[in-house]
This record gives C-alpha cells, sequence and structure tokens, in this order.
DNA sequence: CGCATAGTTGAATGTGCTCAAGCGCCGTGG
DNA sequence: CCACGGCGCTTGAGCACATTCAACTATGCG
C-alpha cells in the first residue's frame, strides 16, 4: 500500500477516468492533493468513516462496495472496476466500505476538493453526473438480480454478468474465466449463503450448464441454459 | 390526466427542485419545452421504452420506479418522493416504468433537452449530481434491505422507512401513517410474496409491535422492538 | 509438515412459497 | 335497496427450498 503523487501521464485510464474531461490546469491542481496508492486483495481503499479522502478513482484491479452494519455483517452493495468512481459525495453518513478484490490501484482525492471542483468545472460535473446515473442503473439491476426467487436463478444471473465483465469485446461474452469473488463473498452480494452458493453451482455443473476448474474457474457451457434459468 | 405548461410560480416545490438552480432565463427555457401533467394512483407517468419525455420532476404525490421483465413481471426498485428524479438520463436502454402511487403531479421534459442543459449550467449538472447520488444511496439501503434473510427484518424495516417517510419533521418518526403501497406492491418491493407480507403483519401485530387500523393504517408500538428485528 | 482458510457435502430444521379457500369492502346493475 | 361480482387482504395446509449445524476435503502458507 505505497504511496505517490498522482502523475496522470502514467495513467492507464486517463482516457476513461472521469478527469479525462478535465484541462491540464484542473488536472495539475488535482495532482496537487490526488494521491495514488496500490493495494493488495483485502486492502480497504475507502474506510466507513473516512472524512478525509473519501473519494477516489479505480485505476486498475477490481473493489467491492459494501455496508457494514452493527454486527460486524458485511453487505456487498456494488462492484467496481477500472475507471469506476469509489466512495459517495455529499453523503457524510453514509459508512460505505471499499475494499480490494485483487491487487488494485486507486486515485484518492479529498472529497472537498472533488466537490468544489464539481461546482466549478461543468464539464467534470456532466461525466460525473453521467457515471453516477450508470452506478445507480447497476444498482437497480443488482435489486433485480437479488429479488430473484430461486438461489439458481441469483447465481445463474451472476455467472453471466461475470462472463460480460470479462470479457474483452463488448459484443461477445467470454466463456471461461475467474471468479473475483470468492464464495462468501458470492452469497454477500447475493444475499444467500456460502453453503447455497456452492451447492448451486455443483447442481449446475451436475446439469452440464458450466464446468469448475478449480475453486475460482468457471467455464459456461451452456450460456442459453442458464439465462432460461434467470427469468 | 389533464396538461399544462410548466408555470414555475405555481410551483409548490420550486425552491427544493432541481430548478431552484437555475436563473430567470434558463427557468424560461425549460419551461417553453417542459409540460406539467396530473396523474392519478396507477397512471403511468414514464413508459418503459418512452424516449421523448423521458425525464420528469415529482411535483406532488408519490410514484414507484419499476423494472418489468419478459414475463410482465413488475419489480420495483425505488419510490420517488416530491422534488425526486424520475426516469433516468444518458441511459437509453434501461427500461424503467414510474408509475403514479397516489394523485401526483409531475413536470415532465424532454431527455435531449435536460441533457444539453446539464452540459452548459455547472450549477445544474451539479445539483443534479447531488440528487442521483442520493438515490443511488436510497437503492443502496434498499438493497441493504432486501438482502435480509428473514421476512420480519424485511418488512420491519419496510416499516421503519415509511414511518420515517411519514414524518413532517426530520428528527422525529411519526408513529401512525398509511402505507403507500398495496400489499402486492410491498411484494415486489421487498422480494417476498403478497402471502408472507400479509402474514408477516399480522404476526407483527399478534407480537404487539404494531397495529393495523384498516388495510393501510399502521400504528407503531414498539418502535424499539421493530428496530431489532431489522438487524 | 502442520495449521489455517476456503470450499464441499450431508442431514435435519425452518421459513417462505404455492395452491386454495374464505372474508370484507365497494361499486355496479338489476 | 339488495344481490352480485370483483378486488384486495387474510388464513390455512402441504411442500419445496434455503438455512443451519456439522463433518470432511482441498488448498495454500508458515
Amino acid at each position: 500500500m505505497n504511496d505517490g503523487p498522482a502523475f496522470c501521464d502514467q495513467c492507464t485510464i486517463a482516457d476513461r477516468a472521469i478527469c479525462a474531461v478535465l484541462g491540464e490546469a484542473e488536472r495539475e491542481e488535482l495532482t496537487r492533493y490526488g494521491r495514488r496508492r496500490r493495494y493488495s486483495r483485502g486492502d480497504t481503499i475507502i474506510a466507513a468513516g473516512d472524512s478525509n479522502y473519501g473519494f477516489a478513482t479505480l485505476i486498475r484491479g477490481a473493489a467491492k462496495i459494501a455496508t457494514i452494519d452493527a454486527d460486524g455483517t458485511e453487505r456487498i452493495v456494488a462492484l467496481a472496476h477500472p475507471a469506476g468512481l469509489l466512495g459517495q459525495l455529499f453523503a457524510p453518513g453514509d459508512d460505505l466500505h471499499v475494499m480490494a478484490l485483487t491487487d488494485s490501484e486507486a486515485c484518492l482525492f479529498p472529497r472537498e476538493q472533488i466537490e468544489s471542483l464539481v461546482n466549478s468545472h461543468p464539464a467534470l460535473a456532466a461525466r460525473m453526473l453521467q457515471e453516477t446515473t450508470r452506478d445507480l442503473g447497476r444498482a437497480r439491476s443488482l435489486i433485480d438480480l437479488i429479488s430473484k426467487r430461486k438461489s439458481t436463478a441469483r447465481v445463474a444471473a451472476l455467472l453471466l454478468e461475470f462472463a460480460r465483465a470479462a470479457s474483452p469485446a463488448a459484443c461477445h461474452d467470454a466463456k471461461a474465466f475467474d471468479l473475483p469473488l470468492s464464495r462468501g463473498e458470492m452469497a454477500q452480494l447475493l444475499g444467500l449463503t456460502i453453503e447455497t452458493v456452492s451447492r448451486t453451482l455443483t447442481g449446475l455443473e451436475r446439469d452440464g450448464l458450466i464446468e469448475r476448474r478449480g475453486a475460482h474457474g468457471i467455464v459456461i457451457r451452456d450460456q442459453d441454459g442458464l439465462t432460461a434459468l434467470v427469468t
């Protein structure tokens, strides 16, 4: 988790990230306060109550965004991918926890700085609005997903989503990929138990819809069959 | 469902709505294209595929935002209250359906017009970003809510949320209120069946936590007891 | 090698779902 | 005015499915 200033010219997603809409001058202003950090799996990127660096862009890797209630139970409410936004603006009370799922890198910014930049730079505000709207859509898809009754529907839908996310091309889904989540994390995301997730996966494999390669490798054998299970 | 131009000077929420950040001139520009409409319970405010008037502000009443999948099943993903945003920007493919829950009034705008206004007026973009971020937070709370295992937890959480929403003052929750949703709609929202919602409510009443007054009247008898059930 | 952690599998329990019947309310029409 | 039918809500019985508790295996790390 070593620190460094945020050098945009070395940034692999400088074109896709929200920073892309900023001019040279604003970018340098951001760089002055921003921090770039590396994380390994399990590291906390933004802690629940952190008010200093409450905002970040994911540069590389993957992260989970979770609520954590009184008894320490974690509930994953979203996954983040490169160029995605981490942390909430204008939301002091929200106790969201952001954690690296794989080795990752993120660009951290002080909340107030971003907020003031948003107010002074229309393009940034528009860009962030776009991104947040997308996140909102994703959150609503997740609601749709976990309100499915049967565990097979939830797991199948999640697998299809990962297949899409794992694909380099937008048009085609990947047929083989690695699950970025542990069974426990999948369970948290889907509102199920670890055991049920495990059983459901073995069931899907028994029925020839998927094939497991080790604990995290998945091969989709019958995409249409999986899609049919979702509904 | 009678139409009318959008007269902002008659608007009861002109101060709270996103329009508040606009100057006189922009407001008039909005008014030129905007339409104000009344709806009664069950009316569609924004249809799933509507691309003309894809965006609106709720002025009065309450609305539900739902997805509707292939077999016609409706899934409520959010509730909207006055000054709330209806419809998605930058999201052409999203098939969200917005429906009035009570007699309501909304201000409809062509999507492109809002999008161009967002790009030219930083204050509007910032304001909408704020609102969308809030919506995102609410969506994530809903995820949190429906991922609770037991039906009592879900129903209790929903009741507490309504109690808060029904209260005029922010500090105190209302103790007695009317459910704005039918049993079926609560079921859609919570990912349960009508029967389970009904049974759970009778169970909560039997245990002395709430009291039912007719089909929709609710009196909270033991708020702490309800809160304890949520976790 | 041995421990710790993640994942799988089994048996028993419990909870929500399904199917089905019954109730109360309200508006319609005879 | 009352009978009828529709609709929303409730209640019951049986069943299917996910959870729980528990043992066991596999994998990875010291």
